[in-house]
Order: C-alpha cells, then sequence, then structure tokens
DNA sequence: AAATGAGTTGAAAACGTTTTCATTTCAATA
DNA sequence: TATTGAAATGAAAACGTTTTCAACTCATTT
C-alpha cells in the first residue's frame, strides 16, 4: 500500500471536525447535523475516500473474507463449486480467497496455516487425494473458526459437509449399463482411500450383486491418480490379461476416456464391443468422441450449500451449533459411449 | 474470528511482564534477556500463539497479500498462469487472493472495487474478452496501487505488461500449414476487439501474404466468443458458401476442435483433405481424435515473470519506475490434425 | 560511595477505524 | 434570568501489533 491514501483523518482535517464526526457522518448516523453531514461526503466523494480494510477488520473483529481450499481449479465441477461458493458470498458482503493445493498433501498444510491467523472469517475445504493425516484440520475446530467439508470430506471431523451421492450416482450408471444387456463390467477408479471412492466402488459392487452378478476382481482397477494414464494402462491391463468385458465403468471422466483410447486402439469399438461410462460431466466428455456416458455432479449448488453453511455457523458463533452432512443428487447424462 | 483468539497480551499477563518484551521475544530481538525469551517462546508455543494477521496489516501497512483478476480458471494455460504466480508470491512470503471474473465485464469491475481498498499490496489482471472501457484499472495507477497487466492487457494504461507473441506464434503456425501444402487457408478466431485476436490475425494474414497469397474474407471469421459453438458455425458458414479451402487455423484451441466436428459431420477427412491447428494446448488438443496441432504458451512463466514485476514494484514504490513489458516466445506442437 | 554504562524492561504512540461517554451549543421553557 | 434538554460534536478507548524513547537494575569502575 502507498502512502497516499485518504483517510478519515484527512477529511477530518480539512474540515475542522473530529474524526468522530466524519465516521458518523459517513456510516449515516442521523446524530449528526444535515450540514456537516452533505459536506463530509462531498469531500470523501471528491478526495476519492475509500474506507481502509485492514483498520476495519481490526476494529470489528471480521475479515469479511471466506477461505476456500480446492485441490484443483481445471475441472469443470470444482469451478462450479467456485461459482456457487462466490455468488452466496458476495452477495453476503464476503471477498474470497482460493487456495489451491494443486492436490498436494503438504501445500493442503500450507494452505491451512495461511488461513489459519485471522485472516479469514471461515472455511471451506475439499481434501487432495492424498491427504490422510487430517491434523492440520482439527486446528480449525480447536480454534473453533467455522470449517465446512465439501466433495473430499474428512469423516472423523465434526463439522458441516457437503458431499455427492457418491454410492447412488455409480449404482445407477452400472445399472444402466446391465440394463442395456452388458454383462461383465469392468471398473476402474480412482485412490480407494478417498472415501468418494469407497463408495463408488461400493455402488458399481451393489449393482452387480443387485442383479446377481459378483465383482471379478481382475477386471477391477483402484488407481493412483485417477488420470488420463492412468485409465489407458488399466484397460490395457485387462486385455493383456486376456479378460472378457464389454463394460466399463470408469470413476472419473479422465479414467474412462484413459481406457477409451487402448481400446481404439485395440481395435475396439466403442460402444458396439465395449461400453464406456464416467464421472463428473468435464466439458471433454461431451466434445470427446464418442462423448461419454458420465454423471452430472451438482458443483454450483454444492458450492451455494456449503457457502451458506458456512456463513450460518459464522453468524452464530456463540450458539451450540449441530453439524449437518447435506447429501445431493445426481444426473445420469447418457450419451454415445453406453448406447448400443 | 472468534473471540478465543491468544494475543500478545495474554502471555504478557500470564507471565507478568510487558507486551513490548513479549512482543520482542517473539520476533529474536536480542535486547532481551535469554531466560525471559525463552518463557515467552515456550508460553507462546504452549497456548498455540499465532499472530494477528490483520493488526499486523494495520502496523506494517503492508498486507503481504497478491490480488489476481483472472477471466477463467477452468483453462490449462490460465491455471499454470496462477501456479507461477503463487510459487514466485508464496516464496516470497505473500498470499494470493483470486478473483475470478469469470469473463464478465461487470465482475470485473466489481473485482476491482475489492482489491482497491487496502486488501492487497498489489494487482495482476488479465481482462476479459469484453472489456473496452478500462477506467476501473485506471484508478489503481491513480491510487499508485502496483498492477501488472498479463496475457490479455490494456495498451493505453502505462505500466509493467507480460504477453505472448502472439503476432508470431500465430505466423508460424499458418506457415506451418503453407509449408506442408496447404493453399486456402481459413481463419476462425476470437473477438477481434481484443488486442491479442488482432495480433493473431496479424499473423494469419503477413504469413499468407509473406508466400504470395492474399486473405480471402470469405473464409475468415472473427468470432463473438471464441468458443467451441462458434467454431462449429464458423465452418457451417465457409462449407454452406461454397468457399474452397484446404486448413483451418483457429485461433483458440476450442474454435479448432469446434470447426473439426463440423468437418467431420460433413465428411471431410481431418488431416487428409483439410488440415487444421489451433491455439493454446489446451489438454483436450491432446486427448481428442485426431490430436490438434496447437501453439503451446508458456503459462507457468507468465504467472511467474508477472508476479516478479509485480514483487518489484511494490518493493520501489518510491523511487521511479519505468514499465516493462515482456513478449514471451511460443512452441509449436504439431499433431495429427495437421500431419499430411 | 558515587558514577558509569551495559543489559533489560516498560510506557506510550502509532496504524485507521468505530463507539462510548462527556461536553458544548443554543433554543425553548419556567 | 436561570434552567432544561435536545441536538451536535469531540475526546478517548479499543482492536493487536511494533517500535521509539525513557527508565530501571546492577555489576564494574573510579
Amino acid at each position: 500500500m502507498k502512502s497516499g491514501q485518504v483517510t478519515i483523518k484527512d477529511i477530518a482535517k480539512e474540515l475542522n471536525i473530529s474524526v468522530s464526526t466524519v465516521s458518523r457522518a459517513l456510516a449515516g448516523n442521523p446524530l449528526v447535523k444535515p450540514s456537516t453531514k452533505a459536506a463530509v461526503i462531498e469531500l470523501a466523494e471528491k478526495l476519492n475516500y475509500q474506507p481502509n480494510y485492514t483498520a476495519l477488520s481490526l476494529r470489528n473483529n471480521t475479515t469479511k473474507t471466506l477461505g476456500v481450499i480446492i485441490p484443483q481449479l481445471v475441472h469443470d465441477f470444482f469451478s462450479m463449486v467456485v461459482r456457487g461458493i462466490e455468488d452466496v458470498a458476495y452477495a453476503s458482503g464476503y471477498s474470497v480467497i482460493i487456495c489451491n493445493s494443486h492436490e498436494s498433501y503438504e501445500r493442503e498444510v500450507i494452505d491451512t496455516k495461511t488461513l489459519m491467523n485471522g485472516r479469514v472469517d471461515g472455511v471451506l475445504a475439499c481434501i487432495t487425494k492424498h491427504t490422510k493425516d487430517v491434523t492440520h484440520f482439527k486446528e480449525f475446530v480447536n480454534r473453533s473458526i467455522p470449517l465446512v467439508f465439501f466433495d473430499c470430506v474428512v469423516d472423523d471431523i465434526d463439522t458441516d459437509k457437503v458431499i455427492i451421492d457418491d454410492y447412488e450416482a455409480s449404482y445407477n450408471a452400472v445399472n444402466h449399463l446391465i440394463e442395456t444387456g452388458r454383462k461383465h463390467i469392468a471398473y476402474i477408479g480412482g485412490p480407494i482411500s478417498l472415501l468418494i471412492n469407497q463408495n463408488r466402488y461400493k455402488g458399481y459392487k451393489d449393482a452387480l450383486e443387485k442383479h446377481g452378478m459378483s465383482v471379478n476382481d481382475n477386471i477391477v482397477a483402484h488407481c493412483e491418480t485417477g488420470d488420463f494414464a492412468d485409465g489407458t494402462s488399466s484397460a490395457k491391463k485387462f486385455m493383456d490379461n486376456n479378460q472378457q468385458f464389454d463394460a466399463i465403468f470408469g470413476a472419473t471422466d479422465m479414467l474412462a476416456i484413459g481406457a477409451i483410447k487402448h481400446l481404439k486402439k485395440a481395435g475396439k469399438v466403442v460402444p458396439h464391443d465395449i461400453s464406456v461410462f464416467g464421472f463428473s460431466n468435464w466439458k471433454i466428455s461431451e466434445l470427446y468422441e464418442p462423448s461419454l456416458s458420465t454423471v452430472d455432479q451438482p458443483g454450483y449448488e454444492m458450492g451455494r450449500i456449503s457457502a451458506e453453511l458456512l456463513l450460518n455457523q459464522i453468524r452464530n458463533e456463540d450458539d451450540t451449533f449441530s453439524p449437518k452432512t447435506e447429501i445431493l443428487k445426481t444426473d445420469l447424462i447418457v450419451r454415445e459411449s453406453s448406447t448400443i
């Protein structure tokens, strides 16, 4: 910041009145004489006065800022979440500061520390794929800093959470594959340490069993990163092992497309020979050929609800607060890759 | 923020010493007696003391925070820019607050206001596609708040800028199409009001003219949004008008892929019948089939350099500062879509 | 014993606000 | 004229730090 910023003192001095009066005039306090008020406001506008944000924060013991810790930004789903958060925050006069952990555990720990020193009034967080130890998040609770988890949540921290019904979504997706006549359905998913992947796998498993099928572990892969290359290598592994399958459920669009890449290369036709279903509805799933059937997650709504829960926590502060978990419904988007 | 935060006063009271001494002890000031220092530090750790960020900002008249105004986050290029900014900022003890204007002029104006009240020490900005009036940015200069533009810059504001050599990149791309034997090259670009699009178009034009060709306006389109659908409709328009062309240069990967979509539908084979070249090296350009030739922009480096320029401005403050413009080189990535 | 001075410590101001409490002004009333 | 009280204003404290300046303690020197 530069020295040149106009303060309330400058206005007071110029008009030969006290800072108290200037403050009141600007706040619209009815105690101040109309003529004084007019003079103050006129001068404030002339000098382009802006109240000092830092001073306000200190005085009011509130920063009017929310912190967001998110593992990725280049992701249509997360982008919509952020947008939902921002819309709610802005509407209530809050700003948002985003910390991108870049799916790095170390960065996430740093981010929590950054947000722990009174810079924000509350925190919204989605943990990385690699986060197992969560003591850095517990510190928020210790300091009673309002906290809401969304999407990838921490099970044993007792606070508000907003999640997708991953189980149901994947159950429905697999169900769709079965109902379109597929008998041998492979599963390619992300790190099974994450709750969301456990649920997606469980949905897959239960859908099979509901139809009297059972899981064939030879066509199940839990990958480290859930990235494109993992999809390709998993599909390759299945085929190299001479496994028979007529469908793949990928717990991520990237895994699904990675798998399709290999299938094409191996001379298989999607969906004729093998149906493929993804998860997340990335933009690419619509543009890819064949276009990818997938699960649409309500990202905007997730952001909106998370931010609302957080603002409620912030406003309550003293009252006893009982954590809620909101579970959001998803939609199946059936496209070419599973339309036989 | 909650009431429970431990302050320097609490420590002072508990140890029966003054706040000054506590402050000095924690700052490692050698004036304080080793035993006192040890006691202070021990208690601070025990109470989990964290210095109050807001109080520090007010005292030191510096927020140790940089603001970023960026029109999109779901974009591999912008994501890398942010990453570069963050790396430099964090390394110098700065935090980053990102304002996503979502390509909305109104939002951008709000974002500038948000950052204008002393919340940040400096601002990095990339304007939206629709920004024409830039008075909201001039205010930063008026208040002498350090400002750096990157990628989509404002021509008539005199400050540091970091840009891509769009002209050269597009010249080289079109040159490549010509050298691989293409004679009739169409152009599909984004809003021509933006400097970057003017430069990309100029590169296209000059490359043609260098080889004795001239622009055929019937196969040139300057689109409103530069999005996928624009690419499709432009290609359709060219074909509906019975224009002959054997290549398309799309000034955006999305435009290029949108165009390919239509070409495929119309029975053309890419690249056999028509070569296509994109711009930006989105992840999708690698995954799409045929994979898309494109221009790789050094996003990470752009972010790094921008942040460094900004930090220099912040540190200089008083000295006279002469704005620089850095122009970064790009790389051609030739893939299937232009390999005949 | 007094003076010196190094080693420690504390009081207070400052950053820019808001807000409580006290004071001034001045017209209306007694 | 003296009193009242509403209207308007100002002084000062507070938020949590850092830092300047002043002051204290004690061993050492004269």
